[in-house]
DNA sequence: GTCCAGGTTTTTA
DNA sequence: TAAAAACATGGA
């Protein structure tokens, strides 16, 4: 952070990078000390908190082609929190814990190679194997920077040459995804704009694309914010809070219920109350 | 050594 | 059809 002149600082209403991107669904930010750093669309961002300001390194032009996008700063959370929060106790509360999270706008290719990696992992080595992928497989910037590899490129690969990402058995998931992707007959422009059951289902025309993937690439990916990824998190909160309630019934937003009621729940459990 | 990790595929009954 | 087991890897 030393650029005084290209900073970008804004007081937005509650919204929370510690929350945002520590929360499982981008893998690609590290925080040092105070300050968050990571690489999206080809650019690299420092980004913290002063106060109740949050500032960006970056200029004003870059903020709004892209970081403003990026960390979906335009949405009205609030509004959403609060109709969120009138339909539920439970939502409500964690709407109060979590309420600082927004769904990223990340690049759609990459959220879904990221929650192929994620099937039966943990999120540090989730981070490892995408960090090691940019390594063995992305392309450098003009200024330097790490960049996800291309869906070509890593169509091109063999499965041998990825046996250094150690991702497992997961290696020729990304393949089929790559694959489906260069012959277009998954189409991640074209699911942009479908329906949601045939977007779902066209995503899952890649091998080791199941459910829970295709919700969690709908969701981070394409910020289709009714997807309501299903994990083992959030079956013990519906089992536990809403016995009745199916995921369709949070509604349009049911994506961001979710966001909100995953975060509940691990720090729930993991404080014991 | 055993268990588990924001699941999916394959095998088995 | 539905329930187990297998799948790679690494940290606790």
């Amino acid at each position: 952070m030393s650029d005084t002149f290209s900073m970008k600082t804004i007081t937005p209403a509650l919204f929370d990078p510690d929350h945002t991107l520590d929360c499982g669904q981008s893998f690609r930010w590290e925080k040092s000390g105070d300050v968050w750093q990571g690489i999206a669309f080809g650019r690299r961002l420092c980004l913290q908190k002063q106060g109740e300001q949050l500032v960006f390194d970056c200029s004003q032009a870059e903020f709004d082609s892209i970081w403003r996008s990026y960390f979906d700063l335009d949405t009205e959370y609030v509004r959403i929190r609060q109709q969120l929060s009138a339909m539920d106790p439970v939502l409500e509360k964690a709407c109060a814990y979590a309420g600082g999270i927004h769904i990223l706008r990340q690049d759609p290719w990459e959220a879904l190679c990221s929650f192929i990696i994620s099937q039966n992992n943990n999120i540090p080595r989730i981070k490892g194997i995408i960090q090691r992928m940019c390594e063995t497989l992305g392309e450098r910037s003009a200024e330097g920077l790490l960049l996800f590899p291309t869906p070509q490129r890593l169509a091109s690969s063999s499965l041998e040459e990825l046996a250094p990402l150690r991702a497992g058995f997961r290696a020729k998931y990304l393949l089929s995804a790559a694959r489906l992707v260069t012959e277009g007959k998954v189409d991640l422009q074209a699911i942009s704009s479908m329906e949601i059951g045939k977007a779902r289902e066209t995503l899952m025309l890649i091998h080791g694309v199941g459910p829970k993937v295709a919700e969690c690439a709908l969701l981070y990916g394409f910020h289709r914010l009714e997807a309501f990824p299903m994990d083992v998190w959030m079956k013990r909160v519906m089992e536990r809070w809403f016995p009745d309630k199916k995921p369709e019934d949070f509604g349009a937003y049911a994506g961001i219920a979710q966001q909100y009621l995953f975060h509940y729940i691990r720090t729930f459990e993991e404080e014991n109350f």
